[in-house]
DNA sequence: CGATGGTATTAGAACGGTTCTAATTTGCTG
DNA sequence: CAGCAAATTAGAACCGTTCTAATACCATCG
């Protein structure tokens, strides 16, 4: 296993034992299908990767195992209402994506510096105790930019 | 009716009359009651607010209209997984919202003048065609904290 | 060893918001 | 008044998430 996906996954163990759970082989496989990728992988994903090793692993284990990283600040969980949420277990800070409208991919959005107005900022103009912001671009992302233009051109076909 | 509010109905009577469809007695409650309120109701709200006039409405035709509302971009959607959608027909643009993890508001967040990246500056540096974006403050409000307090201290007497 | 108790796990039911469907109503237009 | 298209209704279907009750696992202790 790579040595960075290695380490984000001790981190990720490191404050699950502090809360107490054991961190069984279902949940650690968990952990790193979570540290392994950026893609943002939903719930069923997870579950089908745990099974790959695990082929009994009920869906109620990941959920169960999320609710503990989310305990410990330890997965961002991206919630959308008409699709499943997505999970980023590689930078569980608060963060903006790049979200595509077509394929429904998720990007971390780092291209350059945002100086976001910062929690602080805001806590302190609206009165609120501020805990996480999140910030998201909808859009159409380059691939399917690509493919849109093939499939308007082949309509000429159908 | 106020004016400010007849004016937005008016707005979004246009919008939806350009498309072609009617707007009916139903459809304008909706539109009068998105435009009358600034606190972001769910579809069960504006449901319960139209039937004071039509008892007979269904939920359907509230989907349905804000639906239209959504196809011709007079009305902001608020997608949440684990809660019901919240919809601001006031401002129909994408705007910063705060909302209360504790009671679930959800307000405008326009205290000061915020310098967003813009969408034009995130599309040019991802690539992507973005066509809106979302912002939120999570967060507990002045009054849950008001609150919190109390039931914080009064728990001594339980 | 075998019993005990607590944690983890499972399968499937329940839930809730949203979407879909088929039937009915409404309101023009000829 | 007949015919037609749009609007509306009630309720089913859908689907991701949460809950529940039963079972499996595993360390510890007698």
């Amino acid at each position: 296993m790579d040595l960075q996906v290695q380490h984000r996954v001790d981190e990720m163990r490191a404050s699950m034992s502090e809360l107490g759970v054991n961190v069984t082989p279902r949940r650690a496989r968990v952990l790193e299908t979570l540290a392994s990728t950026d893609c943002h992988p939903t719930v069923n994903e997870i579950h089908s990767e745990v099974r790959r090793l695990y082929p009994s692993t009920s869906l109620a284990t990941i959920y169960n195992t999320i609710e503990l990283l989310k305990e410990v600040g330890q997965v961002l969980e991206l919630e959308f209402s008409g699709s499943p949420n997505r999970y980023d277990g590689l930078r569980p800070d608060s963060h903006p994506h790049l979200i595509c409208l077509s394929c429904r991919s998720v990007e971390d959005m780092d291209m350059f510096e945002i100086e976001d107005v910062s929690l602080d900022q805001v806590s302190h103009a609206s009165g609120y105790h501020l805990v996480r912001q999140r910030t998201d671009y909808y859009g159409i992302c380059p691939v399917c930019q690509k493919n849109d233009e093939v499939s308007a051109s082949s309509m000429y076909n159908n």
